[in-house]
RNA sequence: GCGCCCGUAGCUCAGUCCGGAUAGAGCGUUAGCCUCCGGAGCUAAAGGUCGCGCGUUCGAAUCGCGCCGGGCGCACCA
């Protein structure tokens, strides 16, 4: 709609260059202007034309507002400031037009698949992989809003020194040295040695990770565990093997229900035992050896290994050592190698393919009230890859036509490596349709540790030199961080006092009756609302530096901002109904005049309208910020209508009608915006 | 050393891709607004060498070059 206007109206300016001044513009610029009395989009056209013609920009725009052929739905051209073309919509029709629901649009040819979240099965989740995994969901939305197919990919590194060094743990120091015992411990919330953990199982091996590590520097012979461990994993066949495939079962579950309760959802949770037992490595070594993409060193410090060599590449050019290690010297392989791998089965690009059974998820393994899972999530299907015994009924995965990598900002290099992989291995087209979605960490600021030292125990306090530091990494080395789940619940806290407190006081003045859900459901939009907000208003490549009374906050520049200008909307229509005016919108007979459509009832409009646009700029610039600010200007817009424009006491139909349209499309399109977000709608508030 | 990111109001950030009108929000501070669709809201005030310098341009927070400060990468780790 409003697209169609621009496109149109380039087009006239275009036309009016040529014809009345003889000239060429190739791109015609529309903004918006500062103010809604300047106009609704403007055209700085006269001052690029300025110079080659010699002339003022006001006297170039002035001729070309008198020429240009005004397409449908616009009223007027205008010169404004210094020189700007200005362009004035006809607000009626406008309205009007976007009251009819646009159609959804066309699906599109192919398969993105997006792989996000990608948590180390070996403790609990923290705030940084929230920010990942809200940001890949928001990402995913947009995208399938758009109408592309997206396949969601979750990553298990289930044969990696993290899940080793917590296998040696529960070996070693808690004497859980069979699947069954992990299982009795997954059960009963404890270990043998411990205290029981109401959190569950990853919040046990979060404290024994730790552990472990500060075993690893106690005593240096200990380190030897990790590599029986890797070796054990790797053979894939004693009972050490079974071990950690039942830690990483009941990790990966909780990892999931923990995401699930922010309405984010996986279609297919890879693992990396199966690219190595269905030998997908093997198979891709093949494919670079005949490509002669890779080769094996014979002499220096190399000697051994297979590399990749990178120097040809720009990207890589200048640096001191270009050539990338796939596979070590006592040959095995690296990593990257296996991503490389991996990343071409997404493709479809290699000739095998994984086994899929059902993910059964253990919605309460964690810390996870069943009933905090929406629907939506829980109905889900969950697959997972296997080597062995497939199901007949698996759908159909991989084939990506287009790959986005959602990893933080830290595995840049990796990435590129494994984009310029596929191109030296003779597929450009592909490498060319990887993409790294990196974004930046969420980092602790001192006074976030000390808050967390006081809040969960002194084990968070910082050494004296991290004191000093802008901000620290979290580290779950070392057990530094904010586990996802802890923050949940601190904003539960705040969001289900909220809402109690505000329900105690006048129940039947804004409520009544028919209010939908309950208080808890309430509780938990608004506690979810605002955690993904938070992640979501920065821009990616900013670090987070987390701060609990930000993060907590629910007033300003937040997620329930957003939630209370919708519940206000849905308040004025029940209201409607119950005072029986009706809550039907009709502009019949009501005056479509230009002067009839108020600024506060327009900016509403135009904001609305422009939700497609701020769609794709946030799928295109992969920037979902974009998509969370526009949201923000749009719920402030109503709010200030809120304000200013009564509709219940309004005598006038005319007005009020017109007051209810503008509602009603903010209604509609705000709802839609805050489920791209992944933003839930409180019934009340 | 090389590469990438960040630097805008006391604090947290938009705006930078694609140069344009008086550089905008939120928090905090100050002063107001509930007989009226619920104040998680609204109105207003104060608050800015857009890190610094040079350049390009009619015009630079935005583009180029050079600095300064901070962060992160550049493993036979993942």
């Amino acid at each position: 709609m409003l697209d169609a206007i621009r496109t149109a109206i380039a087009e006239a300016v275009r036309a009016a260059v040529r014809e009345k001044l003889g000239a060429e513009v190739d791109r015609v610029a529309l903004e918006r202007p500062p103010k809604a009395s300047l106009g609704d989009l403007a055209s700085p056209v006269a001052f690029d034309l300025a110079k080659s013609l010699r002339k003022a920009p006001r006297a170039i725009a002035a001729e070309l507002a008198a020429a240009v052929a005004l397409p449908a739905g616009v009223r007027e051209a205008r010169v404004e400031g210094g020189g700007y073309l200005n362009f004035f919509l006809d607000r009626g029709r406008f309205v009007r037009s976007l009251l009819d629901d646009a159609p959804a649009p066309p699906s599109r040819p192919g398969k993105v698949i997006v792989e996000h979240t990608n948590i180390n099965p070996n403790k609990a989740a923290h705030i940084g992989h929230l920010r990942n995994a809200v940001l890949g969901d928001v990402l995913v939305r947009t995208l399938r809003h758009l109408g592309h197919t997206v396949e969601v990919q979750n990553y298990l590194d289930d044969t990696g020194v993290q899940v080793a060094d917590v296998v040696a743990g529960l070996i070693h120091l808690q004497g859980v040295r069979t699947a069954d015992a992990v299982r009795s411990a997954v059960r009963d919330r404890r270990l043998p040695g411990g205290e029981a953990n109401a959190k569950g199982f990853a919040y046990l091996c979060w404290d024994l990770y730790a552990e472990v590590g500060r075993t690893y520097a106690a005593k240096p012979e200990s380190k030897a565990w990790r590599d029986e461990v890797l070796h054990a994993i790797e053979r894939g066949d004693d009972e050490t093997a079974r071990v950690a495939a039942a830690v990483v079962e009941a990790v990966a579950s909780s990892h999931v229900a923990t995401m699930g309760r922010l309405g984010i959802a996986y279609d297919l949770l890879p693992r990396e035992s199966d690219i190595l037992h269905k030998h997908f490595w093997a198979t891709a070594f093949e494919m670079l050896k005949k490509a002669g993409a890779i080769h094996q060193e014979t002499e220096g410090k190399h000697a051994g290994c297979w590399v990749l060599p990178l120097s040809e590449s720009e990207e890589f050019a200048g640096m001191e050592e270009p050539d990338k290690i796939l596979v070590r010297s006592n040959g095995t392989v690296t990593y990257t190698g296996k991503d490389i791998a991996y990343q071409l089965w997404k493709f479809g690009l290699l000739p095998i393919d994984f086994d899929y059974t059902p993910f059964a998820v253990d919605w309460g393994v964690g810390s996870v009230p069943p009933g905090e899972i929406p629907a939506a999530v829980r109905d889900h299907p969950v697959w997972r890859s296997g080597h062995t015994g497939g199901s007949p009924n698996a759908p159909r995965f991989g084939h990506g036509s287009r790959v986005i990598n959602v990893i933080d900002v830290r595995q840049s290099y990796l990435q590129k490596v494994v984009k310029e992989g596929l191109r030296t291995l003779g597929y450009p087209a592909e490498a060319d349709r990887s993409t790294h979605f990196s974004y930046e960490i969420v980092a602790l600021s001192p006074k976030a540790a000390r808050e967390l030292a006081e809040r969960f125990g002194e084990e968070y306090r910082l050494s004296p030199e991290d004191e000093k530091k802008p901000y620290v990494e979290m580290s779950g080395r070392k057990g530094l961080g904010v586990k996802a789940d802890d923050l949940v619940e601190l904003l539960l806290e705040r969001s289900r006092a909220e809402v109690e407190s505000r329900r105690g006081q006048g129940e039947d003045a804004a409520g009544g009756a028919n209010a939908a859900g309950s208080a808890a459901e309430d509780a938990r939009a608004i506690a979810v609302g605002a955690l993904r907000y938070f992640l979501l208003k920065v821009g990616r490549n900013k670090v987070i530096a987390f701060d609990f009374d930000e993060a907590l906050n629910f007033e300003g520049d937040t997620g329930p901002y957003l939630q209370y200008s919708l519940v206000r909307a849905g308040n004025i229509f029940r209201k409607l109904r119950e005072r029986g005016i009706g809550d039907a919108v009709s502009l019949e007979g009501v005056g479509l005049e230009a002067g009839d459509w108020t600024d506060d009832l327009w900016a509403i409009a135009l904001d609305a309208a422009s939700i497609p646009d701020a769609a794709e700029r946030s799928v295109d610039a992969l920037e979902p910020a974009t998509l969370a600010r526009h949201a923000f200007g749009l719920a402030q817009a109503f709010n200030h209508f809120y304000h200013r424009q009564p509709i219940l006491q309004e005598p006038d139909a005319a007005v009020r009608n017109r007051r209810i349209a503008i509602a009603r499309i903010f209604q509609r399109e705000m709802g839609r915006l805050l489920e791209l977000l992944g933003i839930p709608q409180p019934g009340r508030m």
